[in-house]
DNA sequence: TTACAATATGACTAGAGATTCATATGAATG
DNA sequence: CATTCATATGAATCTCTAGTCATATTGTAA
């Protein structure tokens, strides 16, 4: 937790450091990333650096929280008030829609959780044991897709989840690793649900 | 490429050598992973390290020579003359499969691989520019699976191609990450090709 | 045995980056 | 004003590791 004079500071120079670190944690994992450049960028000296801070995972901390929140409140809205109101499938859609419009109005801060995720060691620091949240989310999802009698039951919901949680980081990079920020959000949604919930079997 | 004294070595202390470092860089990622403790883990002096190869890098590029020619060694002998014989979604199954057999009989291997993959950077210098050389791969089963049309013409290729390839690594996660070396690989096989196949979805 | 080449070694260097600290500034207080 | 408290600063320190190098050892061929 970043120290009060960080809280102190005025909310202006508050956000351009956050701004920078942004900007260093999305081009760099974590051990990459360096202090100095967070501070240089942000205009301040490196000594002020931990005067609002204990150490880098301290701020790294705090931007993660951040970034989870903000990506919660994306789905929040259309999500929370509407299980039991939606089916599965439109349940599925709506949670990778808000992942595709965090995304496209974030798009520096999608790569810093992608990045996370390959760096057990620190995720677990900072998440606790739970190797991957994204995981068990879907994993919820699919059982009450079960319950509902939309998904198959067959489905072993623990190596779908995995697979949907895979479909939605490739989702991110699909986005903007190639440059398709402009695309249709409708389209690319409408395409892999489909895929999803039919498959990519042609049907006679 | 290391040097010629590297090769001059005897196969024993070769060996000693490469395995110290699967086992330096299966656990950390290519920053983090410490030419001191490849060495010592080895048995070697630091000295030597740099008898034998350039530097850190030369090394990694070596062992990734090896891990890739490794892997297509399982896929090869499957599928390779097996094309026009098999179907679409046969060539699919042998591809995954050979994947679940490289992961479960080279434990270490394979999250190197991964770990690669979030470094963009190394990434490219290592492969050069195409930024996932799997994605590439499915790409092109999927535009041959719609030739056959075995798979739905209106599929995005690379959209899918994404998909596909983030779930191989869903899979090989979904095997040891979370322990299940010991489920049978047809098992796991049968679920994923039936999800790619039909989807998740209950049919009426 | 001697001389030469190849290999082995670990102390040493260089550089990078995180973190500390003594000092400076400035605002608020009495 | 003088004093105190919060904040700012960047030079100095500390740690860590890649990579070098002068020296020692081993193997080999004459």
């Amino acid at each position: 937790m970043p120290k009060d004079t960080f809280f102190n500071l005025p909310e202006e120079k508050r956000e351009r450091i956050m701004e920078a670190a942004i900007d260093e944690f999305a081009t760099h994992p974590f051990h990459q990333a360096r202090v100095t450049a967070i501070a240089e960028e942000a205009g301040i000296a490196k000594g002020s650096f931990y005067q609002y801070f204990e150490d880098k995972k301290d701020l790294f901390k705090y931007l993660m929280e951040q970034i989870v929140e903000k990506k919660m409140s994306y789905i929040n809205c259309n999500l929370v008030e509407g299980k039991g109101k939606y089916g599965f499938f439109q349940l599925l859609r709506e949670v990778y829609l808000s992942g595709i419009r965090f995304a496209k109005d974030n798009p520096r801060l999608a790569p810093i959780g992608i990045m996370l995720l390959s760096d057990k060691e620190l995720y677990r620091e900072i998440f606790g044991e739970h190797t991957d949240k994204s995981v068990d989310f879907f994993r919820q999802l699919l059982e009450y897709g079960k319950e509902q009698g939309a998904v198959h039951p067959k489905i072993d919901s623990v190596l779908a989840a995995k697979m949907l949680a895979g479909m939605s980081y490739a989702l991110v990079d699909y986005i903007y690793a190639d440059g398709r920020l402009d695309y249709d959000d409708m389209v690319i949604i409408d395409q892999m649900l489909y895929i999803i919930e039919n498959g990519i079997k042609q049907k006679e």
